[in-house]
DNA sequence: TTTTCAGTGTAACAATTATCACCGTGCATA
DNA sequence: TATGCACGGTGATAATTGTTACACTGAAAA
């Protein structure tokens, strides 16, 4: 059930929700689908209304590098970023579930940031906290060794999907982590012996002592 | 000599650089000092005029990891991102050299982003700029090896400082490839043996062969 | 001149991560 | 039922990086 885009949207001011409607145009996607790929050209930005978006980067074996998701209630900074200039993109973007966008071609853009002040703060908002998002990334991978990483992205995982339950395989992780399976099996049968999750086919559990805090 | 602010920003229109001279504060800062620390509330967004700054982020030992740098006619992304919304800073910022900057309170940024579209190029342009070079970084650090983020490290080093000449200690580089110094000299001792680089006291001389291509 | 010290070289060893090889399990489907 | 195959477990080994320890050198300071 998709929510009403003021609901959604609801910073943005009635005026310009208005305009969103009325020349925005809505798009279903199933899930597994790629939507941007590392260099095209970005022609129109999108906001989020329904599932799920995963951003990443493809390294030479074709392992999606997981960098962050994108939700209902978000809008893609990449797009926003390269669609003014006519720049192609550098990464790629998949439906995780199945997904509703709203496209808005980018010369709106444009127009709405001189005419709707709360379109210029939600924009840059959208880049805040896609900087940032990216910060905590390079905190990982700089800093942090891969027991912890695992660990950061299975809480993640469990706070956006908001299930102690994650439906993934070792393999799938491996890929987002840029690590390989054997390796990931291995740390989490140590995080199983610490009590940390319970390990069965194609799913971990996070014991709730572990779970992320709401 | 500092170049005027028409040459360094010439893609801003005339009426914005009028305002510029008239509204911004010159500020000259001299090499080593810290600008920006983590945590730190940011007030003003500032034009780097001369000079060169250097933004990292502090590991727990008090490294200083580089993220990037930002050269004259560059400004800074985070200060933009963060100073509309009255956020903390996330990294720091330090000028390499004796450097000049022009400070601009936050509220001109709203003013001139609806009144200057060459304004808002202007801060859409340094967005992309920095996310492009978090990808590049983030590039580096999870998918190369030390090796290759090491050399990639001295030919942009080269390429900034515009010499083949790179004046630092092996200590200064491991710092802010977050490494250990004794990995640095190994691996500056290998690429000497391959004839990639010279090495000296307190300086390491790029090959011509591999200097970076203008 | 002598002393001091940052900078560098290097060996030995430890820790982490990657790779290879192989096996067992359980589910789907032929 | 039989078979194929994705998934996961695990040992052995290699490669990379980090850590410890110590020696040498050259330049600056005393």
């Amino acid at each position: 059930m998709i929510q009403p885009i003021h609901k959604l949207f609801s910073q943005l001011e009635p005026a310009l929700l208005e305009q969103i409607e009325k020349q925005g145009s809505i798009k279903e996607i199933p899930a597994g689908e790629i939507l941007m790929r590392t260099g095209q050209y970005v022609k129109s930005t999108m906001l989020v209304l329904e599932g799920m978006i995963k951003i990443f980067r493809e390294n030479e074996d074709g392992n999606e590098f997981l960098m962050y998701y994108l939700q209902p209630g978000e809008a893609c900074a990449i797009t926003m970023v390269c669609a003014s200039k006519m720049e192609a993109s550098k990464v790629m973007a998949k439906t995780m579930e199945n997904t509703t966008v709203l496209m808005l071609p980018i010369q709106l853009m444009d127009e709405w940031m001189s005419k709707y002040k709360s379109w210029y703060y939600f924009v840059l908002e959208t880049y805040r906290n896609r900087f940032e998002e990216l910060l905590v990334l390079i905190d990982q991978v700089a800093f942090r060794n891969m027991d912890e990483r695992l660990m950061f992205y299975l809480q993640r995982h469990a706070a956006i999907n908001n299930s102690n339950s994650i439906q993934l395989s070792h393999q799938q992780i491996a890929d987002e982590l840029n690590s390989s399976r054997e390796v990931i099996s291995r740390l989490l049968k140590k995080m199983e012996q610490r009590n940390i999750v319970s390990l069965h086919r194609n799913a971990i559990e996070l014991k709730e002592d572990f779970a992320p805090t709401k």
